[in-house]
DNA sequence: TAGGCCATCTGGTCCT
DNA sequence: AGGACCAGATGGCCTA
């Protein structure tokens, strides 16, 4: 690092001088402009200001190593002013394609809303935990308890995100009624078998190293909410033969379809178009045939008789199908 | 008004 | 040398 220091060109240090001598204040959001005119600025009181540098120097600043500073001409006051504009404008999209990404990841994780977005770090936790769900219900080839699956979800997420997740997914207690699930292909695991022994919801205060209140304190009248005209939740192609989505109680477009697939090797994911990203689509499960009508969920890569099959029509949502493949 | 979230600028560091 | 990445700082906006 020092090395480094040391190789800085004697232009970087000039630059560096002129920078230092801005406020500390310049950044922020059109801050960095300001600075840049501050720096226009000095540069006419430049001549004045290098002569009383040079007396502070002598007298309470320790003085100042490596070459002198130069004069800030008006040539490198303008490529550095360049330089920065340039790099300013780099950074902006680079922490666009960032939000782009994350605008991705907020669709593909099962709450998505146009008009009340996760935070940043909300969908990241989100993501984490959904991909931590999936993975359980590979490595276990059950279907989850949609209790623990809800919890597992909503781990460490704050209150407010909680309930957008909960109300996203629109779960209905009544899926956890055993008669619900009457005609489940005996392969299937019955609604309300539970995840792994360790899927158990811990509080996110004691695993997250987060306090307990407002992180996802896992009360189910947290969770759980009737939506009026929503008698099947969305998760209800877990644990129920045949599901029918009829209209969205949650602005469009929801998350995409869930991919599913035990066989990583054998996974096709092709994106989306967030068009088809249709409102009663809310959480299913898709194969990479994208707009195809058809998916398939594997009871892990183990166990491949515990298939799922799934079709629906991807351009309405209408209905999706569970039927057995064996 | 405090706190959360966000966009932006900035300088440092590392990599190509 | 220039670009990418990162973290800190700052100020704006929004909400409880």
């Amino acid at each position: 690092m020092e090395e480094q220091a040391s190789l800085e060109s004697e232009e970087e240090q000039e630059l560096r001088g002129s920078a230092e001598e801005m406020e500390p204040s310049a950044g922020g959001r059109g801050g960095g402009e300001e600075g840049l005119h501050r720096l226009e600025d000095d540069d006419e009181e430049e001549e004045e200001e290098d002569e009383e540098e040079e007396e502070e120097d002598g007298e309470s600043k320790p003085k100042r190593r490596g070459p002198k500073k130069k004069k800030m001409t008006k040539a490198r006051l303008q490529r550095f002013k360049m330089r920065r504009m340039k790099a300013n404008a780099r950074e902006r999209n680079r922490m666009h394609g960032l939000n782009d990404a994350l605008e991705s990841l907020r669709k593909v994780v099962p709450c998505y809303s146009k008009t009340q977005k996760l935070s940043k770090i909300e969908t990241l936790r989100l993501a984490k935990n959904y991909i931590w769900a999936l993975s359980e219900i590979l490595r276990s080839g059950k279907a989850p308890d949609l209790m623990s699956f809800v919890q597992a979800l909503c781990k460490g997420l704050s209150q407010p995100t909680t309930n957008l997740v909960a109300g996203c997914l629109q779960l209905n207690p009544r899926t956890f009624l055993p008669e619900q699930t009457p005609e489940l292909p005996p392969h299937l695991p019955q609604a309300g078998a539970a995840f792994p022994g360790h899927f158990s919801y811990q509080s996110p205060g004691l695993t997250a190293g987060l306090p307990s209140p407002p992180y996802g304190s896992m009360e189910p009248s947290h969770i759980f909410h009737q939506v009026k005209g929503q008698p099947y939740g969305p998760l209800e192609p877990f644990f129920d033969g045949v599901l029918v989505s009829d209209g969205p109680a949650f602005d469009p477009p929801l998350s995409p379809p869930l991919s599913v697939n035990g066989n990583f090797s054998s996974f096709k994911h092709e994106p989306v178009a967030p068009a088809d990203f249709d409102k009663s689509f809310s959480f299913s499960m898709h194969y990479g045939g994208g707009a195809g009508g058809h998916a398939a969920l594997y009871g892990g890569g183990s166990n491949p008789r515990s298939r799922i099959d799934l079709h629906f029509n991807t351009r309405h949502h209408k209905s999706v199908q569970i039927c057995s493949a064996r």
